[in-house]
DNA sequence: GACGAATTGGACAAGGCTGTCTAAATTTGT
DNA sequence: ACAAATTTAGACAGCCTTGTCCAATTCGTC
């Protein structure tokens, strides 16, 4: 394990303050001295772990992102397993608890490290998943009005029943990640989906 | 201030690990001494505050459930209305917020207290709320496959558009609150709700 | 094998925090 | 007004942590 990692993991379980450099030096089974030969001091190490967390958060959201049903061949099950790749490469793995834990701890402390994780990470993020979203919507295959509220819904409703467990800094199993995206999804078809729509029909179409 | 609330203060802003007494002690205008002969050590006057603002949230919640309009006049706003009543007497008020960020920060290492806030306060929590939805199904309000899972999904979505305000420890504007509840509750309302029902008639008749 | 670079373990000073103690000052109850 | 209880300021020992220094060792590369 890298001394990055490794210093992730311990701010992340004894927070900034409490952790110490031997801990994370043995954590990553290097020397006291290494650490800081590598990273100059202790807020250093923990400006690196931010930034590489949110580095790799963000790939994995615009990598999963790039999943999106945009031609769906059953709009439920396509959003049901899209909302499980998020949930499973974004927001329970490693990386996203982390990062979530960092920032609600130690986000007051960093404002402007954390800022800019807020305008990369979930201002672009909101916007791509937007942007899909409003396409399925184009193509006829839901009925939105406003797509950014629409997407921050999705993602409030895949997770609603996670939330506790995440409160608590656990990893949901894959059974319950199942269950709560496909709650999730069913309650935003219901709301946003149309019914019985002939598939690659035009919106416009619909109204006539 | 009194002691506990001022250690509250600083437990949520510094972390277990950052907070010192003297820091506390000055918050709430005693010496050391004083919060020492009050709360013993360190460890159990964070403790205290835990539980303090576990009893105060959860009050608090129950004294908002009881508010939840049984017999809606208008439906949409009388849910919009309960959802910003809930967030800001529960969820953003300052007892909510810090109970929060302590049980994010440091209920790994605290299992047993923060097992005992799951079970009385989102446990019983929405079993209660969960109670209510199925009353306003019953009495034909609303169309709703299992009562628990609504619950739940009303609080995410009525939260939907705060969740990035509340991750890095603020407080949303009124304006914020509204706007997430209105459209939260539309949403919910266009998955759960029954179209132009003329009020008070039994749900049974419905399908007649 | 040899040489430079990196790593290691240990010692170290400086500083911070906890929790205790004590004597003086202040508040409270009667 | 008096006595008891509480609060206060300050000093203090013990402990932990940070960050530096250095000599010895290991590693990578030629």
């Amino acid at each position: 394990m890298s001394v990055v990692d490794a210093a992730a993991s311990v701010f992340c379980r004894e927070g900034y303050a409490g952790a110490n450099i031997d801990l994370i030096a043995a954590a990553a089974g290097v020397s006291r001295q290494t650490v800081y030969n590598h990273h100059g001091d202790k807020e250093k190490l923990f400006v690196a772990v931010v930034r590489d967390l949110t580095e790799r958060c963000n790939a994995g959201i615009f990598a999963t992102i790039a999943t999106f049903p945009d031609q769906p061949a059953d709009l439920e099950s396509d959003l049901i397993a899209f909302a499980v790749r998020m949930n499973r490469n974004c927001i329970c793995n490693r990386d996203g608890r982390f990062l979530r834990k960092l920032i609600q701890a130690e986000g007051e402390r960093y404002p402007e490290l954390f800022a800019e994780w807020r305008e990369q990470g979930p201002g672009r993020t909101w916007s791509a998943l937007a942007a899909r979203f409003a396409r399925l919507a184009f193509a006829g295959h839901l009925s939105i009005g406003d797509p950014d509220v629409a997407a921050r819904q999705f993602l409030a409703l895949v997770n609603a029943e996670l939330q506790i467990t995440f409160m608590l800094g656990g990893t949901p199993t894959e059974e319950e990640v199942l269950r709560s995206a496909t709650n999730g999804v069913r309650t935003f078809l219901s709301a946003f989906g149309r019914k019985k729509l002939p598939a690659g029909k035009p919106a416009a179409l619909v109204h006539a």
